[in-house]
This record gives C-alpha cells, structure tokens and sequence, in this order.
DNA sequence: TAATCCAAGATTGTCTACAATTTTACAAAA
DNA sequence: TTTTGTAAAATTGTAGACAATCTTGGATTA
C-alpha cells in the first residue's frame, strides 16, 4: 500500500485520513483499488472501527467511494464528474483568488513561491504524482489566503477530487504542465491586481480542462461483470 | 425530540440522518442541542455504531458539531461562518439558476410552484421552522435543475446551513418573508430567461443576508463556562 | 457563603465477537 | 471448454463490552 510512515503510534482517525488522502493524491493508489477494512487497520494498527470511521470520512470528501456490503474503493471518476467538478472550479476560484491578491501579504507570497518550488523539485525529480499533490496544495494555498473558511474548504474537496481526475484523464504524463501559469499567478498575486489574478486563474482552469482527454472511458480493466454492477 | 416517524422499522444510517436533518432544518431542535448517542440509537432502534455514523454524517454537512470526548451538538454557526455562508452562496447560486433556466421544462417549472405552495401552506399554518426548511427545498430544486450535481450538492449543503443561520438570527419571525422573490425567479426560469434569474437570485441572496441580524450573538443559554470551554 | 476536592454516574472511544452478505474456488453438468 | 451450482472463505454490518474521559453532586474546607 505504501504509505509515507510519518504517522504517530496510536493514530487517530484523522491522521489516517490525512495518510490515505496523501497516497490517493500522489497516485500511488490507482482509482478503483479496494481499501478492505482489515488491510487499512493492521497497517495504521488500529482496530477496525477507527479504519471504518476513516473510510467513511474519505468518503463524503469524494475520493473513496462506499458500497453497502462490498466495502470502499478509491474513487474512480467519470468524464461527466470530471467536467462537473471543472465547472464548480471555475465558480468558485477566479472570484477567490482576487480576494486573494487582494489581501496578500509578502509572507503569504514568499509561502506560495516556496509552494511552486516544491513542485518544480518534485517534476525534475520525475515524481509525477506528487507534482500533482503539490499542484493542489497551491490552489488550497491561495483559497486559504481569501479568508473564507467555508469556500476554502470547498476547494479544497474539488482540488482533491481534479488530483484523481488528472490521474485517469491526463493527456500528457510528462508535459512540463503549468509552472508558468501558477508563476504568473503568483505574480498578481504579488502585485495585489485582483482583477488580472481573477483573470489568470479563469484561464488556467479553462487550460487544465483542455489538457483532459475526457472521451468517453474504455473501461479498461473491468470484466462485463464489473461494468453491469455499476449501475 | 419529537421526530416525524416515517421510519423503516431496521433504518439505516442514512435513514437517521436524513430524519436528523429534517429535525435540526425545521427548527425542531436548537442550535447548540446535544445529541446524546444512547438516545439517538433508542429512538431509532439501532445499536449505537448506527447512531455514532450518522452523527459522523451529519458532522460533514456542517449541521452538527462534534468535539472528542464531549459528543456532538447540533451545530451553533457564529457570525463569521453567517456570512462565510452567504458568500459562497452567493458565488454559486446566480450562475446555477441561470444554467436553471436555460434548461427548464414545463414539469420543472411546475415542482417549483408546488414547493412555493407548499412554503407558503407552512407559513399560514404559522409553522416557521417548516416553512424555511421548505424554503430551502425550493433552492435545491432550482440547483438539481441545473444538471450539475456537483455543484447541486455543494448548494444543498450551504442551505441547509443558512437554515440554521435562519433560525438563529433572523430578524423578524414573523414576516412573510420572500415568497415574492420565489415567485419571480420561478418566473423568469419558466420564460427561460437566464440572465434575469441570474440576476434576481444575486438580489435574492443579498435581501436574505440583509435580513439577519448578525451583530455579534449575546450567548443566550450558555454559562460562563460553556462560553469559555468553546475556545 | 463560596471555593475546592473527590467519588459516583454518565457519556464517549475503541475493540472484538457474531451475523449477514459477498466473493472465491471447485466440482458437476451441458 | 463453458456454464452452472454449491460450499468454504473472506469481508462487511451491527451490537455490545470494557476502558477512557468527562460531568455531576455533595462533602469538606477556608
């Protein structure tokens, strides 16, 4: 399963949300996988309440998906999830990053440099995923800098759920992505110009979305059995 | 805790929480109320595992409160999450109901006039508490109507919210309130008009918000210390 | 009287056992 | 071979037991 052990002795169910989420973000497990309840609690070793009860958390964030007596599975979004949550997006974070750039002070952007940078590092490092982990977290960075907590959290979910969309539906796994957009970003930022931030955010969602190649799945590695239990 | 009992005889979580919800957004029970698991499982019937996961639920919806060790409450929104709330609303709503709009049939336009019926039934009945969670029904219809169930969920849960907001600081209790501006936004939807329903639940949004009165809460019920055991 | 302390009660946190359901493996039949 | 049926294994659903924590009420002390 392969978890980042950074985690206390006896862990709540909240760290070992927060260790699932990492390791579904960075695309080290693959949407659809199985988490079974046993496997989850003997790796955090806890009893299977507290693994259930993070299960459960995951799932109303939307990155786990729950069937009643056949269990959780990492979520695996299709191409209709995957424009409703670009359109929710682009609701909510053009409006927040100008509230951003509007209140931004040069601590908050000196955090969101060392943000980008971290990033940077993990695409030369050739560690895809967590480029896209690190990716997200710039966007919670500056939904954080707006001030509102409600909103924020909001993004945060939709970032969370575009990091497994980016995983099924990426076009090119080994672009250099979108540093310059999330430059440039910051750049308004910086300046204080909400409306260009506003702006640049806007586009940057509208480019994420095009570099999507959201036809229609070919469920690739399920069985017609799979495919008709679906529905 | 005087719940309408349209239960099944074995319900599960779901259940509660839905029965929960329709109890905490008709005002039947107060904001700050706990919720006391070994009652909740001898209401419904179910072991308390069962009443634990719905409160878990309901946790996430942002309508109950949970601190460890102490159990959960039903949620007590300050100002701050007041208009948080508000905000976000207002970042979502306008465009759906235009999207509403442009889509709308004749049978969708008639559930809404059924649920403006039934508020205003609610408010001659001088059921208040009925009537705001009926009120609510009416913006989520309008959401579903978009076709957008990401963004339709996000809605559903920011009005419920706004229910409790409602009950809390809301001016006049016994206004007639806004069934004028429901019916004109059905209108507009039923002429396919988007830009005027945009517009008139922008205005919507602001009436609703300019009708709380959110100076800062007097604590009513709470002694010394439960005010200072919040932080 | 008012403040403090302590024990009893109430409530939540966690684990585990058992029941219900699904999945798997394998044998039998077409 | 492929399909069907069936029993065993695996997994989830639920309840209840026990431990940990908090709350309450009364006795004690200043």
């Amino acid at each position: 399963m392969l978890l980042q052990s950074d985690l206390p002795l006896n862990p709540s169910s909240d760290d070992i949300v927060g260790s699932l989420r990492r390791a579904i973000l960075a695309h080290r497990v693959a949407p659809g996988s199985k988490l079974v309840e046993d496997e989850v609690s003997d790796v955090f070793g806890v009893g299977r309440s507290i693994a259930r009860t993070a299960l459960q958390a995951l799932a109303h964030e939307g990155l786990v998906t729950i069937i009643r007596n056949r269990g959780a599975f990492v979520a695996d979004p299709g191409v209709r999830e995957a424009r409703e949550v670009f359109e929710a997006r682009a609701l909510l974070e053009p409006r927040t990053a100008r509230s951003a750039a509007e209140r931004a002070t040069p601590a908050a952007v000196k955090l969101l440099h060392k943000h980008i940078a971290a990033e940077h590092q993990a695409l030369q490092a050739g560690d895809l995923g967590k480029a896209v982990y690190l990716s997200g977290l710039y966007h919670m960075a500056i939904a954080d800098l707006a001030d509102q907590a409600t909103i924020a959290a909001m993004i945060s979910t939709l970032v969370a759920r575009s990091s497994l969309i980016v995983a099924l539906y990426w076009r090119r796994p080994q672009a250099l992505c979108e540093s310059h957009a999330h430059h440039a970003l910051t750049d308004a930022i910086a300046a204080g110009d909400g409306a260009r931030a506003e702006d640049l955010m806007k586009g940057h969602l509208v480019d994420l979305l095009a570099n999507l190649d959201l036809r229609e799945k070919p469920q690739l590695g399920g069985s017609l059995r799979d495919i008709l239990r679906q529905a």
